[in-house]
DNA sequence: TCACTATATTCCTGAAAAGCTATATAAGGA
DNA sequence: TCCTTATATAGCTTTTCAGGAATATAGTGA
């Protein structure tokens, strides 16, 4: 029941959820993230780090970033259904489309260094 | 997004997890959930109506009663697909186990006039 | 070793939510 | 009409959680 619950809250969050329909398209870091949801850096961690525990995300740190993908659902069967569903729901979402939008004309590489 | 999270947090929490289950198996009304779970009658009508808010659950008054089902998920494509999802979900959970064992034992005319 | 930078953690604040008691509503029977 | 009873609502308290600012950690390169 624990598991089962921590997944569903961690479904209950908009910006959760945005968050993995944006990884549905690609790999992201933490400071793509932030610039495509415009909430603060440490926000988005903690979302992560929320996901993550959930068995919905999987991080892989490579030198100074770290990539947060789409968890395989190995370690969770209900986040395993929920991924897959997720792929089709809210699609046709008009905040999400823009969002994906936004997140694909975004480089890593003109975000950080700049800010944070 | 805002009927998506709205199923969502409905899920999230573990008492209301709880009265799904129990109504896979048979309708029930207020004072029934009450007993089994053992929380306070109030709580129990917020739980459901915040479950009916999300579709995922159908209300039905007769006479003094207020028969409480699964919902068929046609109000909500996102509560159908979890309704189905928790058919099979958590079936095999002590706790839940324990409570359907505590729900079949249970009748409400038992229940109700004595106490509330 | 020393700066620089991406991410994580800590601490705080305000809003949401689960629980309760007390009260209101609604339906049935006398 | 009055009383009883099942459920709903209101008001309150406590806990949980999203958000931000400030700080700590961990890589990288000079």
């Amino acid at each position: 029941m624990k598991e089962f619950i921590k997944v569903m809250k961690a479904l209950s969050d908009p910006n959760r959820v945005r968050l993995l329909k944006m990884l549905q398209k690609r790999v992201m870091c933490v400071c793509e993230v932030r610039a495509v949801l415009g909430i603060a850096q440490p926000t988005v961690s903690k979302h992560l780090k929320l996901l993550e525990d959930a068995g919905l995300v999987d991080r892989k740190k490579e030198g100074l970033w770290v990539n947060y993908s789409l968890a395989d659902g190995s370690r969770s069967p209900y986040a395993a259904s929920l991924l897959g569903n997720l792929m089709h729901w809210l699609s046709d979402d008009p905040g999400i489309r823009e969002l994906l939008e936004k997140s694909e004309a975004i480089r890593r590489e003109d975000l950080c260094g700049t800010h944070n």
